[in-house]
DNA sequence: CGTTATGTACCAACTATGGTTACAACAACG
DNA sequence: CGTTGTTGTAACCATAGTTGGTACATAACG
C-alpha cells in the first residue's frame, strides 16, 4: 500500500504557507485553490498538523501559519503528524501466529528487529529534509523567472 | 497506512518452508496452521511468490519449495513480490496540484528527489535482510532448547 | 449584527484487506 | 481408470481506509 497523498498534499500546504504568507492571507480556500482539492480536506489536514503543533490557525478570522522555525519542522514530522498509524509501526504484523509451531512461536522475534531497522533507515532518511531545505529550493526555482 | 501483513505472512511462509521441507510435505494447509490463516490466503500469496520466480509449487501432488538459493533472497524481494504496488511508487503524490500555481507547478519537482531517496533507503535496508540470515536466527532459537 | 472563515458532523464512491466457500484442474497411486 | 489429495481461481462478503463532498454550528472581528 502507498502513503497515502495526504503527506504529500501537507508538505504542499507548508511550502505554499511559506510562500505566499507575506503577501495573502493564508485560507482554506487559497491553499485549496493551489492543490486542487476542497476546501474541507486541507482544513480537516491542517487540524492534524495543529494537533502536531506544526501549524497554528485562527478560527474567526482566518489564517493559517507555521507554528515553528522552518528548520525545525522535518518530513517525518509531517508524516507522524497525517499519517495516522496508531501504533507508529511501518509494518502490519499477522497477529495470530500459531505458537504451538516453532516457527510460528519465533517468527515475531526474528523478524522484528530487521523491520525496525528497515523503518528507522526510513525515518532517519525522513528527519533529514527539513521544510527549510524544501522551501530553498522552491525559492530557488521561482526566483531565475519572474515573479508571483 | 501500513504495510499489509501479507509482507510478514510471506516471509513467515518462507521461513517455514525452509525449516519444515526436510520433514514435511508443505501444503498451504500445512502453513495455514502455523501462521493460522485461511488455506487460500497461503495459497494465493504463493500465487504471487511464484509469480516474482521465488517458490515453486506443483498442482496435484501439491507442496512447496523455494526457487533460489536462500541468500539470493531478500526482504525486498518478498516485498516486491507482495506489495502489488504497480508503479512501485512508495509515495502516492495529489496528482491535480494547480500548475498556474508557482508553488503548484514546482512542488512536484521540489519534492520527488527527496522521496526517493528516502524510498530508497527503506529499500536498501530490506535488500540487505537475505532469507539465510532469517533462517539462520530462528534455527538458532530453535536449537537451544529441544527438536521439533 | 453581519461577514468571513474555521471546525466538524455526516455522506458517498472507490479501493484494499482479510476471510470464506465452492469447484475445476491436475498429479499420483492403488 | 477412478479415487484421493492438493493447487489454482472465481465468487462473494465484511470491514476499513482513502478521497472527495455538503451542510452548518461556532468563533473572530469590524
Amino acid at each position: 500500500m502507498q502513503i497515502s497523498s495526504r503527506f504529500t498534499i501537507a508538505v504542499h500546504v507548508l511550502v505554499c504557507i511559506e510562500v505566499f504568507k507575506k503577501d495573502y492571507k493564508i485560507t482554506s480556500e487559497f491553499l485549496s485553490s493551489s492543490v486542487n482539492v476542497n476546501p474541507v480536506v486541507i482544513r480537516k489536514l491542517i487540524q492534524q498538523l495543529k494537533k502536531a503543533g506544526l501549524v497554528c490557525v485562527v478560527r474567526g478570522s482566518g489564517g493559517a501559519d507555521t507554528a515553528k522555525p522552518l528548520d525545525q519542522i522535518t518530513l517525518l514530522d509531517v508524516y507522524n503528524a497525517v499519517e495516522c498509524v496508531d501504533s507508529g509501526e511501518l509494518f502490519h504484523f499477522h497477529e495470530n501466529p500459531n505458537l504451538l509451531c516453532p516457527v510460528g512461536k519465533n517468527i515475531h522475534a526474528v523478524l522484528d528487529e530487521r523491520l525496525e531497522k528497515i523503518q528507522k533507515a526510513m525515518e532517519d532518511e525522513m528527519q533529514s529534509v527539513t521544510l527549510l531545505d524544501l522551501l530553498n529550493r522552491m525559492q530557488n526555482r521561482l526566483q531565475p523567472g519572474s515573479e508571483i
